[in-house]
DNA sequence: AAATCGGGCAACCGCTCCTGG
DNA sequence: ACCAGGAGCGGTTGCCCGATT
């Protein structure tokens, strides 16, 4: 607990990076690879503490990354994935190939919370400024009356029922085994889920057909504040507020989803009973709007100022537009992009037939 | 031209989770 | 089962730089 060890050594740097500590991790990680992060300073020369190597790898020389603003269709994505997973940057990270939690949490919270605000949304709920205050006084006023409600377990019959309910729906292709796993957290809490489970719930006949009702993908969390109303779903459902994220996209003729996005990573349900149940979310590509799935195409932008020299490699269904020498050298770990080729599969093919109840209690084989 | 302000971003900090002994 | 160290995550800080006064 506490300090990380590293950091009790003296005399590491700190700050801003130079070209030339950034040149010896790059030459040190594409030679070696990082291993163990704590050795990295050492090893490569660098007087800094293995958790800024890393952070610096991750966030600024990793060859993958995207550089550049984010598209409008970044945004939106971010925003729908917010209203979903919160604060879950690393989580959202992993639905923007090439882009970083840090990076994705600084355009957060500098641009897209106020341009949330300019329209009339509240970034925190996703609901609208008038309603978030109103029912954050509410919720502050009955979570004094009744905070033990949240620690309302959910009966596994109404969570199986309701989870197979959902399994049967025909919508929902995007079922993935290969989950991104979402832990319970101490930050899950998005109050939205509140307030769009309940609002949901309240005007939707469930109990005939949930499934047809609202995606899979749409499903969300529990947490503690809406585990009350989860209760009362049996599971931790929730449409997101802007409505589209997971449309099948019924006028493309490409099968793609409606914000273009060929799915499927996952996320996972928490219930109350610390169950967990993997969901998939989109994965949001640019190229796929009218690509179809037949692959990813990914273009960094890392050595973007060496375009003329870039070249076209195609692994595992994931083209990538690049003249990075991290491509060239062998090193670079082509596995680590291509977590949606099962996706793609999953999403030409037919649906994965998932016993949503044997899921829940075991997780299914890997 | 200088001072101030504000936004954006990189990096740090502290915590939790994971894993191996 | 327990512990220690490493890894990862999210919140926060502080610096840099452009815009404004």
């Amino acid at each position: 607990m506490g300090r990380h060890t590293c950091c009790h050594k003296q005399k590491l740097r700190k700050g801003l990076w130079s070209p030339e500590e950034d040149e010896k991790l790059i030459k040190h990680i594409t030679t070696y690879g990082h291993g163990c992060w704590s050795s990295v300073p050492k090893l490569a020369g660098l007087q800094r503490c293995g958790k800024s190597c890393r952070l610096r790898w991750i966030n600024y020389l990793r060859p993958d990354l995207k550089r550049g603003a984010f598209s409008d269709q970044e945004e939106d994505l971010i925003i729908e994935l917010h209203a979903v997973l919160g604060n879950r940057w690393s989580q959202i990270a992993t639905r923007l190939p090439g882009r970083t939690d840090n990076e994705i949490k600084n355009l957060w919270n500098s641009c897209i919370k106020k341009k949330l605000k300019q329209r009339g949304i509240d970034p925190n709920t996703h609901k609208p400024l008038a309603e978030a205050e109103a029912s954050e006084d509410q919720a502050s006023k009955s979570s004094e009356r009744t905070s033990s409600s949240c620690d309302l377990k959910v009966p596994i019959a109404t969570l199986e029922s309701t989870t197979d309910a959902v399994r049967t729906s025909s919508s929902m292709p995007m079922l993935d085994k290969h989950a991104v796993e979402r832990k319970p957290s101490k930050n899950s809490a998005t109050p939205m889920n509140c307030f769009f489970l309940g609002q949901f719930f309240a005007s939707q006949d469930v109990s005939s057909d949930p499934a047809t009702i609202f995606p899979l993908a749409e499903l969300s969390f529990a947490t503690d504040c809406s585990r009350s109303q989860a209760a009362t779903a049996g599971l931790s459902v929730c449409p997101n507020p802007y409505g589209r994220l997971f449309e099948m996209n019924q006028d493309s003729s490409c099968n793609t989803l409606s914000t273009g996005f060929p799915s499927t990573p996952t996320a996972v349900i928490s219930t109350s009973m610390g169950v967990r149940t993997n969901i998939n979310l989109p994965l949001y590509n640019p190229a796929h709007v009218c690509a179809g799935i037949d692959g990813i195409r990914y273009s960094d932008a890392v050595y973007s100022s060496n375009t003329s020299q870039s070249s076209i490699s195609s692994v595992g269904g994931i083209e990538m537009q690049n003249s990075s020498p991290f491509f060239d050298n062998g090193f670079f770990p082509w596995s680590e992009l291509t977590p949606d080729t099962d996706t793609q599969v999953q999403l030409e093919g037919e649906p994965e037939d998932l016993k949503w109840s044997e899921y829940l209690e075991g997780g299914f084989p890997s």
